[in-house]
DNA sequence: GGATGTGAATGTCTTCACAGCT
DNA sequence: AGCTGTGAAGACATTCACATCC
């Protein structure tokens, strides 16, 4: 397989999701023209991630919208379920606890920890809080593939170190801090600080710019 | 000004955070070499990004810790407040209420929507939930700047249009959905189930892949 | 005819390397 | 001597354009 890159990536995450409505709304097959409109993008681009993975268009006619989806779901990993750990169940954590949509797409929140040990043993969203004191055992224990990191900045570090001490290689992270991990470990933040950050300084350069910013990610 | 790439946007966001732990361990000065180790990026880099908006640093010393702050806090506009708009209090809406980070660092939350008349008139972390009945109404009297969108998919094109019409020129949306606007409007999207399955893809192609994923952003 | 799949061209971002200032 | 600021080179991503196939 050649280098993917990660904005590809994402642009997959996309057609997957607009394939779901084209697929509601009952169209059984579509051309990279009219994808690209529904994601923002061209038909050049969508042709061209689509094929660092295969070919699955038909010439004259373009692609069959359940054929499409299946495949996409290959290459992005979603046709098993990923058992799924949370780390800190303060604001964010509690909003992601009840986040039905992960579920939905197969990401089963297995096991939630915390270090507060008046938190510990309550129960959220049918679950029960564990405390970090048990966190390697019990990653391993639920056989967890993604850890959801949520807690502050100082205490990511050391709760990403046990996490990938313990042998998960996939890491979503919450806390507004960059995080060190070895290679063959996956990262990916949400930074909403950061976010927000972009959107000042658009409003502050506004009319300035030479470039417009309404780019999105999806 | 010349163009200025949304990556180095993001990077000088997170310089600045790194400056200001820089600046609590007592550091005046600092190198780009050194700035950009804590930042998973490189001297080079760090020297390009500051160099679209002008010479902060001196040759043979480096930068001075809070000269370089103060600079980056007024090319990102964060030296005034700006006044944000949270429409859609579900789970979403609700963690980002109470998540105090975003007032200290400037962005003020003055008013919040939503659709279902249950919840208006509620309290919520000191404001009175409003009807988006009265959307429009609502953003011109508090002088909004910002809105975060935080609410169902099918519902966000259609809140970000009346909030577009209303003038507001800057939306952090965390619907997982595309959004169209005008040219001159600033989206930053959030969009969790994307990162998930950016996750996703890494741990199911662990091995094949040429290039390791062990990137971020925060 | 119509739309894909893809090398080649273009555009954008990052890295290099060094002249020039302190 | 040390480190910045920056053109130039290199890597990477997107767009073009067309031969190819249904």
């Amino acid at each position: 397989m050649r280098k993917v890159s990660e904005s590809t990536v994402a642009r997959l995450s996309l057609y997957l999701r607009r394939l779901e409505e084209v697929e509601a709304e009952g169209l059984g097959t579509l051309s990279s023209e009219a994808l690209a409109r529904r994601c923002g993008t061209t038909g050049a681009q969508v042709r061209k991630d689509l094929s660092f993975f295969g070919t699955f268009g038909k010439r004259g006619l373009g692609y069959s919208v359940p054929e499409l989806k299946t495949a996409l779901r290959s290459i992005l990993g979603l046709e098993r379920h990923w058992r799924v750990a949370l780390v800190g169940v303060g604001k964010i954590g509690s909003a992601l606890l009840g986040y039905e949509d992960f579920r939905r797409q197969g990401f089963m929140i297995e096991a939630v920890f915390d270090a507060d040990e008046a938190k510990v043993g309550e129960e959220r969203s049918g679950l029960v809080v564990r405390s970090t004191a048990e966190l390697e055992a019990g990653l391993e224990e639920e056989g967890i593939d993604i850890v959801i990191v949520a807690v502050p900045a100082e205490a990511a570090q050391g709760v990403v170190d046990r996490v990938v001490g313990a042998g998960v290689r996939a890491i979503l992270n919450f806390a507004p801090t960059k995080l060190e991990v070895p290679t063959g470990v996956a990262v990916k933040s949400v930074n909403m600080a950061m976010e927000l950050e972009g959107l000042s300084y658009a409003l502050a350069n506004a009319g300035k710019r030479t470039r417009r910013t309404s780019v999105q990610r999806g």
